[in-house]
RNA sequence: GGUCCGGUGGCAGAGUGGUGAUGCAGCGGACUGCAAAUCCGCGAAUGUGGGUUCGAUUCCCGCCCGGACCUCCA
């Protein structure tokens, strides 16, 4: 079998990827908090580690891949007190409009999908194992995190706790007994949600979520961790903290995955910054193919800069691609090895879409195999999967217009009338309809 | 300031210690009534100064520039 070797943030170097059983894969990815419609910076990771499972799951036989959803933090509960609308209205109409959106983007849902509400027994029992061992305390109805408790702490993230003192950037709470503990589990007013806990009312801090939630779903070890470079720290730094001291003896995850930034005229596309665009409104723009297309057109540890003309050159390049499928008809096929090779290298889908280029080319000349072997590539990149026709017509009600136009203009055409053939054409052009004559006749797409 | 990542043709974007993929755009040609698509061909790049080496875009060091993180973030 082909080796995957996987650039491990742990190590910063590029491994031959091992799983702990290699007849299930388990991979879990730092989903969304749901305050708030996705922008397409949100799709990088989505995009990313769902090409990672649909290539897991062509190399090994299970793969659980776990995404999980954040519908309690003080994001959305300001939301909700901003616009009057509950905290659970809140959280499930931007849930599915998530999910509307990604599977728009052509992403298959993960195996799991916890949500942290769902998972608040499994917290309160983490958090009392901390206490327990000495690794966190309660205060002022607070339980916080004792940093100090734990050496490797800042190993991960390269930093050390000087580091991070120096640089910290809020007030130190009074109940810490050191300035970089941080929270698990804080009190909730009544107006505010909340469970009971051994330490009152409350709510759990940002990190344990997913130290709950993979423990629940993946074990106390597993495989692959997923998300955003942003959240190498506090985020993942703090998961490892909590999980490897709430479990000792436990690697928590044994490869910890990436992806770069999305940036826009060079800056971070981020909410706090307001220079997002969501997905919604990228998806008005061009097909929703085209904007995944971007998002694997560099390598996903990179820099991504998005921009409309990106867009539309990333749909050309699909026109290519499915001009290709169209003139050979593609069958099953297993995925072409220099696409699979490209991928299993640190998941190199440039290189991997280089590859398809190539098997266009051939299969632009005639060569079934290419046209099913570029078929089958885009199938584990989530793309080519449409009808090459349904591509370049797309949606509409006026097909039947437009093949009116045509035969008038073929009909012109025969009787050597081109000023009237072309003015049907410039009128069908001035409507974005593209025709093209060939051999069988004449064909339109859409501009 | 600290830590980390990066700088490749007009743009996007890979790889590589030994004459630099791929895509988009551009240019020339074929084809076409004209186009489009397709095909053939062309031009065009490794930030900067050192070092190691027979040879550096690749490895090492300095510098410049850009970005990320430094307790909201994907």
């Amino acid at each position: 079998m082909v080796e995957l070797r996987l650039h491990n943030s742990l190590t910063r170097r590029k491994e031959i990827f091992r799983p702990i059983d290699p007849e299930h894969v388990r991979m879990y990815v730092c989903g969304p908090t749901v305050y708030d419609l996705a922008h397409i910076g949100n799709a990088r990771p989505v995009v990313v580690f769902d090409v990672m499972a649909r290539l897991l799951r062509l190399l090994y036989p299970r793969v659980t891949y776990v995404r999980n959803v954040t519908d309690v933090d003080d994001k959305i509960n300001n939301r909700a007190r901003a616009s009057g609308e509950s905290i659970a209205s809140v959280t499930a109409r931007t849930l599915a409009d998530y999910h509307a959106d990604i599977a728009a983007l052509g992403n298959l849902a993960p195996d799991v999908e916890p949500r942290a509400t769902a998972h608040i027994a499994e917290m309160v029992m983490i958090i009392e194992r901390l206490i327990a061992s000495g690794h966190a305390y309660a205060a002022e109805g607070h339980v916080m995190f004792s940093v100090p408790s734990f050496a490797e702490y800042g190993n991960f993230s390269g930093r050390s706790p000087d580091e991070l003192l120096a640089g910290a950037r809020v007030d130190v709470a009074p109940y810490k007994r050191d300035a970089g503990d941080f929270v698990l589990w804080k009190p909730s007013s009544e107006d505010l949600p909340g469970w009971d806990s051994p330490w009152g009312r409350g709510r759990p801090g940002w990190h344990i979520e997913c130290s709950a939630m993979s423990w629940r779903h993946l074990g106390e070890s597993f495989d692959i961790h997923g998300g955003g470079t942003d959240l190498i720290f506090p985020h993942h730094e703090n998961e490892i903290a909590q999980s490897v001291c709430a479990f000792p003896g436990s690697r928590f995850a044994n490869y910890w995955v990436h992806n770069g930034m999305l940036v826009i005229n060079g800056e971070k596309m981020s909410k706090s910054l307001g220079n997002f665009f969501t997905i919604r409104e990228v998806l008005d723009k061009v097909p929703a193919e085209a904007a995944r297309l971007l998002l694997i057109k560099s390598h996903y540890r990179g820099l991504l800069d998005f921009s409309d003309a990106a867009l539309v050159e990333a749909r050309k390049e699909l026109d290519r691609f499915y001009r290709a499928l169209e003139r050979t008809k593609p069958g099953a096929a297993p995925i072409p090895a220099s696409v699979l090779d490209a991928l299993c290298d640190d998941l190199n889908t440039p290189l991997a879409l280089s590859a398809m280029h190539a098997l266009a080319d051939a299969a632009m000349a005639g060569d079934a195999a290419a046209a099913s072997g570029l078929r089958a590539a885009g199938a584990v990149l989530g793309l080519l999967q449409a009808d090459p026709l349904a591509w370049f017509q797309g949606e509409g009600d006026d097909a039947a217009a437009i093949e009116a136009a045509i035969a008038e203009r073929i009909a012109a055409r025969k009787s050597r009338d081109f000023a009237r053939a072309d003015a049907i054409r410039k009128a069908l052009t001035d409507q974005g309809i593209l025709l093209e004559d060939n051999a069988t006749g004449t064909t339109w797409r859409r501009a």
